[in-house]
DNA sequence: GGATATTGATTAACAACATGAACAAAACTG
DNA sequence: CAGTTTTGTTCATGTTGTTAATCAATATCC
């Protein structure tokens, strides 16, 4: 195996270019299968997209705002109102006036909420576990690791376009 | 360290619990991430995401039908007909009668649409590199490794699903 | 204290994405 | 040739989201 620095360069740039092909097309696939996840979910739940992401929201906070809501949904807070309109007519949510401040609303979730929270919540966990049931201990150390050193770099990349 | 089956079998339950919520956290952030890069891609070439997406089918293939982009896209054919109507507006495709068979319109790239289609797949190309040069080759390999092994986990509980 | 911002939420108008039903024309099939 | 299937379009509808205008309540500043 003879080869000169300007073939080893060559052969790098080639395999490289392969593996940004092969990575492109692997991130592709599994947001899609997500994707299709995210629809199923809003079926099986009848409960539009939206919705159950805002539903998702109310972890162990008690009161939420519209905008705060707006925030860690990043949409505009006029979309949060119609979402919020949804989830009261499905009696998911509460709407009441704070007392301290006249121009805030405090968005609680109803006990159907909850309830409704915890199932997803619970089919959520259920899903992703049976995907790291399939691995062996070792492996699944792997996946996590691979996975989170990816999503850093693809956070670099990001940064750098804007 | 003496440990009874029991604790043993608890530990490992907890332990999968944990890694679980990781890999929710990690995909949902990255997922979220591939989001923005669509929504990016879409503004920098001043294109709505559908019309990239039906953009980028045209690999080889010199025509194409509109029964056939929406199985590649995965939508109604009603709604490829309202992306061509866009397309054809902007001059990135022409529809041709096909002259064999009257019900068919052949679809092809203008000189404009490929064009694009390169500039564009040039990107892809270029942000998914980006992502790869930070890693050294090893661990490149890895990458494609655990990602390749952790797509077809979640295509198989996704056929688990329906 | 009162004029003037600022903030929080809502409304309305609009655009992108997508589906399903109804339809017309062309092509198959017996 | 009559009936069915295939291909594509149109239309009504629904979800997701934005921006601009507005209103009420709170803050701020002189």
């Amino acid at each position: 195996m003879n080869k000169t620095a300007e073939e080893n360069l060559a052969e790098g740039a080639a395999l490289l270019d392969y593996q940004t092909q092969r990575l492109q097309g692997l991130i592709s696939e599994m947001v899609h299968c997500c994707q299709d996840r995210m629809v199923f979910q809003s079926q099986k739940f009848d409960l539009p997209q939206a919705e159950l992401r805002c539903l998702m929201l109310f972890g162990d906070e008690r009161y939420l705002t519209v905008k705060s809501i707006a925030q860690r949904l990043e949409v505009a807070k006029s979309r949060v109102t119609k979402i919020l309109e949804g989830m009261e007519a499905r009696g998911l949510v509460s709407r009441t006036d704070d007392p301290q401040d006249g121009r805030i609303r405090l968005i609680s979730l109803t006990a159907e909420g909850r309830r409704r929270a915890q199932q997803v919540g619970e089919f959520m966990r259920e899903i992703h576990q049976r995907i790291l049931v399939q691995f062996e201990e070792n492996q699944r150390l792997e996946i996590i690791a691979v996975l989170e050193s990816l999503r850093t770099a693809m956070e670099v990349v990001k940064q750098g376009l804007k």
